[in-house]
DNA sequence: ATATACATGTCGAGG
DNA sequence: CCTCGACGTGTATAT
């Protein structure tokens, strides 16, 4: 893993074209074949290659090319700040907690943040115009349909479940099914359509769904 | 900016809970008040946090903090490898081309590629519901919705557009309006949903569009 | 390989 | 500040 330091310029060309005019920039070439370029700003990268790349070094001009999409990053090196390259050991990969498929988990075990007294039939039930995260039977009886966001439900939710339920109500025994958007938040406009389109919008109580597991998962 | 290469663990809490065991990696530290860690492979860091952030640095372990949302990044240091700190100038912006507002601008010179005949009367119309791409006219005088997408149109781009459609159709003299996607690829789904909603799919030639513009821009 | 949906999505524009 | 749609979206998963 390389780490170049260096007053340059950048161009790309690829899905699209960007220029950078000259300026100071932290250069990671990594073992993988990817390169990212860290400009004095956010996180991200201002302009990257994913691997595998060809590599390309010649008098203070460095073209990285991409075989698989013709992509090409060109970083004319004007004056070298530092550069180092280091042996880095790494076999540690990335564990995610809450995640959306791990919401679910936690949501089938207890329905009732859903609705009182609500019963799963099936989860990520796929259908043709994509997948219903849960679909359950309430004490009446009915069918109901439930799209799960993670975060703040916008409008798209609110089309996506109404989707659902125009797929399945050709099926007979769905006649007559709810629709339920249960999320954290739910944006205006979410709100909105979802009463035009009859669907129900229920808040997800996020705290309550992990209070079984261990509280405050401390970092270290 | 400083670039910190070590070996650590990371963990990450706040949206998510993330845990990163031992390994050595790149930290950098912009002056932005960003961080981010580069593991062994790809582009993207393995962990992050956005600026404004409070750091606190003590016995080898680093705490990053955004006061904004209750985030915490925390990097507890085995072994520092490098460690460094640069005063880097970079007063430049990105500039990029080929976007999807230079694909509406080829496309109101040659709208036939929408459809034969066709005439754009308004780009980037706003409404309530978010801005329509197009406008049009067709021979037959009737108005025509568009909707486009750069890349491969998902069953949400269907929607967007019967929703634009919706609103429009509340003045009378958009009554029985057509709606068209306009993509260089659909995906299934969409399709499907495009024919349930009466919205038509047209493939967009994208060789055809940039006929006329200059081949191959030069990066240097 | 293709299709699909999630993402700590992030980012920027517009109200 | 909030809402929304584009993004060089990337990335994993299931078919």
């Amino acid at each position: 893993m390389r780490v170049l330091v260096a007053r340059c310029s950048i161009g790309y060309s690829g899905r699209l074209t960007t220029r950078l005019a000259s300026g100071d920039r932290i250069v990671i070439f990594k073992d993988d074949g990817s390169v990212c370029v860290h400009g004095p700003k956010g996180f991200k990268p201002i302009n990257y290659m994913s691997g595998p790349t060809v590599l390309e070094e010649a008098a203070g001009l460095i073209t990285i090319r991409r075989p698989a999409t013709g992509e090409t990053l060109m970083i004319e090196i004007e004056d070298v700040i530092a550069d180092s390259t280091h042996a880095l050991e790494d076999n540690a990969s990335l564990e995610r907690e809450g995640r959306e498929l791990e919401l679910h988990a936690l949501l089938e075990r207890s329905p009732d943040l859903i609705e009182e007294g609500i019963e799963v039939l099936e989860r990520e039930h796929i259908t043709d115009v994509g997948p219903v995260d849960f679909i359950c039977k309430d004490t009446e009886g009915r069918i109901v349909l439930v799209e799960v966001k993670r975060v703040k439900a916008v409008a798209a939710a609110v089309e996506q479940v109404v989707r659902y339920r125009e797929h399945v109500e050709q099926d007979a025994t769905f006649a007559g099914a709810r629709a339920i958007v249960l999320a954290p938040e739910f944006a205006p406009q979410a709100r909105n359509l979802a009463e035009r389109r009859n669907v129900e919008c229920v808040t997800l109580d996020v705290a309550a769904l992990y209070a079984g597991t261990e509280p405050d998962p401390q970092l270290f």
